[in-house]
DNA sequence: GTCTATAAATTGATAGAC
DNA sequence: GTCTATCAATTTATAGAC
């Protein structure tokens, strides 16, 4: 057998942990076999260079993430529904996985294009939203709304709290790593209500 | 004279730019001389190292955006003339500097702690506007809401879209920078009134 | 004050033994 | 498959001439 798929997970998991805390740049293949428990030499055994191993993991966390949001999207059900859900899933995703937002913000600054291109093949269309928001002022069911700001409020409130979440705890909670994960839950359940009730009419 | 004012202006000018592009640990000593149109020496006699110079950058993008900031807090206005006050002017701070949500957002990943006492010394207090959202709750005056959940919307409202501008740029908008800007002219006047309609009885 | 040259340390990557 | 040793390139920082 050429690859051990132990040692191979161990790598991943490792350098996924490393990424998303310290992003591309900050990151150390020295760090990464430090965390994995075994050497560099072995790491470029298994991943050819820093960039392959990168570029594996930022895929796979698309891969992962993507699937759920599209799929609300897609659903057929009125404005409301597809908001309740949308904001409901969306971060209970990043509950289980809080710095997934972090990483991705940092991948944002460091290549845009690459960041862009990955959501648009991943299938994400951002269209089917926008008519339905469209649809919904139309028909007078909420008030007259650019989509574009509606959908950037709704991503907004979902995800900002993730990429300041020191902040948030610290600052404005005045708590610890439990009071945030509290603040979040009630968050999953009650943002949908505060959006709701800015737009319906 | 020990130091030519001109020069040291020009070092901090370029090192903010790179520093706001590429993060900490994505610049390069060469590439803000570069910019600065000098050679690495003469930045290492202006400033001692890059982490010297990168907590001076720091401390004086706190300097000027703290303030603008703290003070709408502190003004003895009601609860809905503050929150149009502090949405609109934030929004138009970053308008005027629109990668500083972005780097300190990436400071936020790489020193929390440093971050979290430099806005608590820039003597930022949030219970004053904790106190007023618990005070306009007790009047009836809005829904019975978190202040803590109604803080991190508002803020989250204002400053993630920059966070997220090559996204909202070409994924939401289908646009360029310029549709961007007037994006967020446009949601710096109205995104009060979608709050404000969120929590109003 | 500003430059060239270079030291000193770090880091991604490879060679080769086992 | 996994390791030690080492290379080659990069990068921060300093020494010293002008």
């Amino acid at each position: 057998m050429k690859y051990n798929i132990d040692t191979s997970e161990k790598i991943l998991n490792a350098a996924t942990h490393e990424f998303e805390e310290k992003g591309y740049n900050g990151t150390r293949m020295q760090g990464i076999a430090n965390r994995a428990g075994i050497n560099k030499a072995l790491l470029h055994y298994y991943y050819k260079s820093k960039d392959a191993l990168f570029q594996i993991i930022i895929h796979k966390a698309f891969k992962v993430f993507i699937p759920q949001i599209v799929s609300v999207f897609e659903e057929d059900t009125d404005l409301f529904t597809t908001i309740e859900k949308f904001t409901s899933s969306y971060i209970d995703v990043y509950i289980k996985n809080p710095r997934v937002p972090s990483f991705i913000t940092q991948e944002i600054n460091n290549n845009p294009e690459r960041l862009v291109n990955l959501i648009q093949s991943s299938g994400v269309n951002v269209e089917i939203f926008k008519n339905k928001i469209i649809k919904a002022v139309k028909e007078g069911q909420i008030i007259d709304i650019d989509p574009e700001q509606l959908i950037v409020n709704i991503v907004s409130l979902c995800l900002f709290p993730f990429v300041a979440k020191p902040i948030v705890t610290k600052l404005i909670l005045r708590g610890n790593d439990k009071d945030f994960d509290r603040f979040m839950e009630k968050r999953k359940n009650e943002i949908s209500t505060f959006i709701i009730k800015g737009i319906r009419k």
